[in-house]
DNA sequence: GCGACTCGATACGCTGCCGTATGGTCTCCG
DNA sequence: CGGAGACCATACGGCAGCGTATCGAGTCGC
């Protein structure tokens, strides 16, 4: 983590740091130098253009959420009710912000440029796959299963959009009520 | 519409236009006055900087969102039922992109700005409390109108950022299914 | 018809960002 | 120990955006 010199995941890292906080307009390869107190020099040793650089950000976020999704649906001794519960915990609230805050800069990325597009279409259609699996699981026919997975991605997004002003609790509460309709009980 | 002078709706209208297609970043005073024609001379005419131009889209926004949901959510011999489902209607789907747009990208800057922030939380206070009125109306205590409420949004401004990839008919379908289970029909 | 006011054009300086060019300082290896 | 290569600093040109200053062209009251 201290390495002495920096690669080119340091400069990753840091992008995707600056995404998260202020989306793509922040990566800036000179934000990036002073917030790794280097200058562009290096930048410009480890990446042609910021062209490069974007796009390693793109491919990285892309294998490695599909990763990601497959690891978390595949249920070693789960019911998919509790993989189900599982994936939206990880998503859910205040745990993970960094993670929320980059699915959101991502998608207000795409909503302009469109390789960024395909890619977060690509990643949307695995995770809804997955999701919809597990739905199936339940017991739910395909249409009603990819219907709730819909949901249930709309939903996890669609939550770290909406301004949480004051009452934790009181969402806190509808959270978990949100939960009991996403993935239901008895079906 | 064809007024052979500009004046400080204009600016508004182009700016707003600006916020859909590219988000805060992309209203800049000497886009706009491409985008109208002008120089920005008379920008500063009618403004005094930037930030005079930003804090009018905020207020206006709020207060024209405020005033469009008060109206959407007033029941005028329609049902609970009906209301909701007209709501889900008016950011459903294809319909209103411009609407969902600026939605969006309102959300994303508020992600950044404490004044948007502040500006996106009361609207959604107040879109809340609105479609929270409606659920009790079918009979849902306060808590699970709420939460109803939440998931409600939670879902309207997800969709928006769902990566809607070929095959639109799955995904109308999808949509139906989820409008069945947002506002259920025998509570 | 004349001054005052409205609205916009032109031109300038400043800053922040990209990309390049070139030189400097380590480390490693033979 | 000496050269090669990895890594970074410094310095430059260029562009786009903000804001200011100043001037020009219409328009309205009187």
């Amino acid at each position: 983590m201290e390495a002495k010199t920096l690669n080119r995941e340091s400069w990753l890292s840091a992008a995707f740091s600056a995404l998260a906080e202020g989306g793509v307009e922040q990566v800036r390869v000179e934000l990036l130098a002073k917030r790794l107190k280097v200058t562009k020099g290096s930048f410009y040793w480890h990446f042609r253009d910021r062209m490069e650089l974007v796009e390693a950000m793109l491919e990285g976020w892309k294998t490695g959420r599909i990763e990601a999704i497959k690891a978390q649906t595949r249920l070693d001794g789960r019911t998919p009710a509790e993989g189900l519960r599982y994936v939206l915990s990880l998503y859910g609230g205040s745990n993970n912000p960094r993670g929320i805050a980059i699915e959101l800069a991502m998608r207000d990325w795409a909503r302009r440029d469109p390789r960024a597009s395909e890619i977060v279409a690509e990643v949307d259609r695995e995770r809804l796959r997955c999701v919809s699996d597990l739905f199936a699981g339940l017991g739910l026919d395909p249409d009603d299963a990819f219907a709730r997975a819909y949901l249930f991605y709309s939903f996890i997004f669609g939550e770290g959009l909406l301004a949480r002003s004051a009452a934790p609790d009181r969402f806190e509460k509808a959270r978990d009520i949100c939960g009991k309709v996403l993935v239901p009980e008895g079906v």
